[in-house]
RNA sequence: GCGAGAGUGGCGGAAUGGUAGACGCGAAGGUCUCAAACACCUUUGGUAGUAAUACUGUGUGAGUUCAAGUCUCAUCUCUCGCACCA
């Protein structure tokens, strides 16, 4: 009937040599940027997932043009990282070569997709000119305070003696040997994210972003407001300070737990007459993971420090003071105070270790659980008779601060950020190590500093970066003495690419900044940008932390990067599961664009359901979109030469609806709308030429390259890519007439077609003279009539 | 455990508090064909009825309302995120 891979490519051909979808950076229109999350381009090539969300921003992106706005849609590729590294070591090549050809074989795939990318723009987190501005701004954090070296765990198996990734050690065992992995301490670079945390919180007010993604933020970064607490060791002049949000317990206080890292365990040492035992219990639970650490339902596991009590500062009392590693050191200050009748872990630690168990708020049965709710407290000295826990915790902090016993303090869950990998595949942290100097950052005239090209980047044995044995690449010299000095080894994460890659679009070309002042004051902030729920907490934490960063330091002029964040949901196979090679139920997207064409693939995948769930695949429910397809392209054997619209009220119904529909990705409810209007103008004997093209132009975002052909093949108009969106008169979405409801009682007992002028008066005397409406009502009191209108008429009757 | 979201035909899914099931798939019957495929037409939540129509129906149980898939409370199930965070 009509050859789409030849219309497709046809149409991409022209799109290209117009240039019709680069953005312009002098341009009188408005501009909108519209930004998908580049992907990792793995080996295995494009997935329908991909499809989904670049179809729906692309439609946006078509429509945004047509609105008149100048649109920046770019893509790149985020190609540092494990996968491509380890994929180079087995098959014995250079990282950078196995990362070309999968980019090409991405952009191959991207490109028949007919996806309005502005490719001018492209770019790839490995290229030089890139990672060069990666590397700059991290000297900046170095600058400013914010990168910093720290003794860190890392994840380390002892059996192939490397460094693993989260991913590589995850359930606590090493992906390659299955042998289990411990921590092992280690010197990295840390950038001070923690300083941002409240920030961060903040600038989420500044966003438009889904609510199920500032949440995901918010708990990601977990604030929580309470006071630090000051127990004195007894008999000596050594405290311990615990962080509390729940300083109203504080009667109710019989033990304390600290962390088996806890550095006092060392000032203590001559006091603990068990300290062996203790130094047993440190080695065990640094052997194990952070995996099982964490792991729920583990009994509790503690060791009671011999001869040393702590004093409980609202009554004075000596407890106990265990090690347990259910405390942890990164957390809070490594110490707690236990109040086993109101909280579960204290609870069950009490119960194990026949601790007392004081109540202190009254409303549960403490004999059973801990009880967590409020209520009146009790035996608790001062705070007797309150009975909200805010003003308790209020009375006990007053209480304390006056003998300096407590601050307040809020904590954050939000850590600082490890900037270190232990990898080869990444980019060179800019620091050389001097004797003499210390650490000297790599001045910016040097930058960037480039990765090796060497045969041999395996792990090495003793936890360094591959990096560490290329000993010509290592050996320097140092900026500032000029002496012997030696670079550091260590590569950034995987997470640095992605945190600023959104301006390198505003001005990808530019080799005197990382983009110009101009670029990023046209561009300003991302309007639209889409991604996974995945990468709801992390990627976008980092992203907006970098962001913030570059506009306090004066680089950038917003503080939040992205105005919308949005996210789709994934494609699952055929059998409602993740798609996967094991599972054999992968829909590679290139097969569909071979079989049925691309346009008939992006409008299933905007069909398939809500655009923020997870959808099935369904091979029916795509025929059926190709089905579509093919009957909007044989509307063109029934084109009369009348003008005008024969169905001027749906037509603009239409428009409307396409319209918001787009703004609000609701695609599928778009869709289905052109398919109303598609199945009534078959209805008719024919349809003139503007029938013809609003359908098309309003279907263009989504099958663009049809509905090119079809409008090109009838002389409709310029391409559909130069024209204009159309504007609906709402008035006009009101039909003459409609079909009246008549309930009575709430239950529909008739319908009549009626005139949408009709008064309500004449809307009730034509109800009531319904045949079947009369039946239910003669006779009857009727209590009262509720006439909505343009809807319906409702008679109450007793 | 905490947080977020979701439960609607055989399936994917629609419904500003106002006709539940739009649109699509599938299925059944028909037209075309030697036949099939394609295409087209009709029907399609369930029960009863030739039909008009009636009853019933949005996880479960209450409630608010003239009117509830939609609002409120309780409850069950599922998905996702975080999780020994003091």
């Amino acid at each position: 009937m009509y050859d789409f891979k030849k219309i497709e490519n046809k149409w991409q051909q022209f799109w290209e040599n117009q240039k019709t979808f680069n953005a312009s950076n002098d341009s009188k229109k408005p501009k909108y940027y519209v930004l998908i999350e580049f992907p990792y381009p793995s080996g295995v090539g494009l997935h329908v997932g991909h499809v989904r969300s670049y179809t729906a921003l692309d439609a946006l992106a078509r429509k945004r043009r047509l609105e008149g706005y100048n649109v920046l849609f770019p893509i790149g590729w985020d190609a540092f990282g494990l996968p491509a590294e380890q994929y180079a070591i087995k098959n014995k090549i250079h990282p950078k070569d196995a990362v070309k050809e999968n980019i090409k074989t991405f952009k191959k795939q991207i490109q028949e997709l007919g996806i309005s990318f502005d490719w001018d723009r492209e770019f790839s987190t490995t290229d030089p000119e890139y990672y060069k501005w990666t590397q700059w701004q991290f000297l900046k954090f170095y600058e400013h305070g914010l990168a910093y070296k720290a003794k860190k765990d890392i994840n380390w198996c002892p059996n192939c003696k490397i460094g693993l990734s989260n991913e590589e050690s995850s359930g606590g065992v090493c992906e390659r040997c299955g042998s289990s992995v411990v921590q092992k301490e280690k010197e990295q670079w840390m950038l001070k994210m923690s300083e941002y945390a409240e920030p961060l919180l903040t600038g989420l007010d500044d966003t438009d972003f889904q609510e199920k993604i500032k949440t995901a933020q918010v708990n990601w970064i977990g604030k929580s407001v309470g006071a630090n607490i000051k127990f004195k060791i007894a008999d000596t002049d050594e405290n311990l300070i615990v962080f509390t949000t729940r300083p109203d317990t504080l009667y109710g206080v019989t033990f304390m737990v600290i962390s088996p890292e806890h550095p006092i365990l060392e000032t203590l040492k001559s006091k603990i007459k068990n300290y062996d035992e203790v130094v047993d219990y440190q080695k065990e639970s640094k052997n194990k993971t952070d995996f099982e650490r964490a792991e729920l339902n583990k009994e509790k596991t503690g060791v009671k420090l011999n001869g040393v009590y702590a004093i409980n500062p609202a009554n004075q009392q000596q407890i106990e003071i265990w090690v347990g590693d259910y405390v942890l050191m990164n957390y809070g200050t490594g110490a707690i105070m236990s109040v086993p009748a109101h909280d579960d872990r204290d609870y069950e630690f009490a119960k194990k270790f026949n601790i007392p168990i004081v109540e202190v708020i009254q409303g549960g049965d403490i004999t059973k659980e801990a009880y967590k709710g409020e209520g009146p407290l009790i035996n608790s000295g001062i705070l007797n008779g309150i009975n909200t826990k805010v003003e308790a915790i209020d009375t006990m902090v007053e209480y304390l601060e006056k003998q300096n016993l407590a601050v307040r303090q809020t904590n954050y869950k939000l850590q600082d950020w490890v900037f270190s990998r232990q990898r080869f595949w990444g980019e060179p942290i800019p620091m050389i190590h001097c004797d003499e100097c210390g650490w000297v950052p790599v001045p910016t005239t040097e930058l960037p500093v480039l990765l090796p090209d060497v045969v041999n980047y395996e792990p090495t044995d003793n936890g360094e970066s591959p990096l560490a044995a290329i000993e010509d690449w290592v050996a320097t010299t140092c900026p500032k003495c000029g002496g012997s000095a030696r670079r550091e080894t260590d590569t950034m994460p995987n997470w640095a690419g992605s945190s600023w890659y959104w301006l390198r679009y505003m001005d990808p070309h530019n080799n005197q900044t990382f983009a110009s002042k101009e670029a990023l004051n046209y561009w300003g902030q991302v309007d639209w940008y889409n991604g996974g729920m995945e990468h709801a907490t992390r990627h976008l934490l980092y992203a907006r932390f970098w962001n913030q960063f570059l506009h306090n330091i004066g680089l950038v002029p917003n503080s939040e990067p992205f105005k919308i964040r949005a996210a789709h949901g994934m494609i699952l196979g055929a059998n409602g599961e993740k798609m996967s090679k094991s599972k054999g139920n992968v829909i590679n997207p290139n097969d569909i664009v071979n079989e049925l064409g691309a346009d008939a693939l992006r409008t299933y995948e905007m069909f398939i359901g809500d655009y923020e769930k997870e959808a099935a695949w369904s091979t029916n429910g795509l025929k059926g979109c190709k089905r579509f397809l093919d009957r909007v392209w044989r509307l063109q054997e029934h084109i009369n030469d009348k003008s005008g619209y024969t169905l001027e009220g749906l037509v603009h119904k239409t428009i409307k609806k396409v319209t918001n529909d787009i703004e609000n990705m609701k695609y599928n409810t778009a869709i289905a709308a052109l398919m109303i209007l598609l199945n009534e103008y078959e209805k008719q004997d024919s349809i003139t030429k503007q029938d013809l093209l609003i359908l098309i132009t309003l279907l263009n975002p989504i099958a663009p390259h049809i509905t090119e052909e079809i409008n090109a093949l009838n002389n409709l108009g310029k391409p559909l890519c130069d024209s204009t969106w159309p504007t609906y008169d709402d008035s006009k979405t009101v039909a003459d007439e409609y079909e009246m409801i008549v309930q009575v009682n709430g239950k529909v007992r008739g319908k009549e077609i009626v005139s949408t002028s009709s008064s309500k008066e004449k809307m009730e005397e034509i109800a009531m003279n319904i045949e079947n409406v009369k039946r239910y009502i003669d006779g009857k009191e009727i209590v009262k009539i509720i006439t909505i209108p343009k809807k319906m008429v409702n008679i109450v009757i007793k």
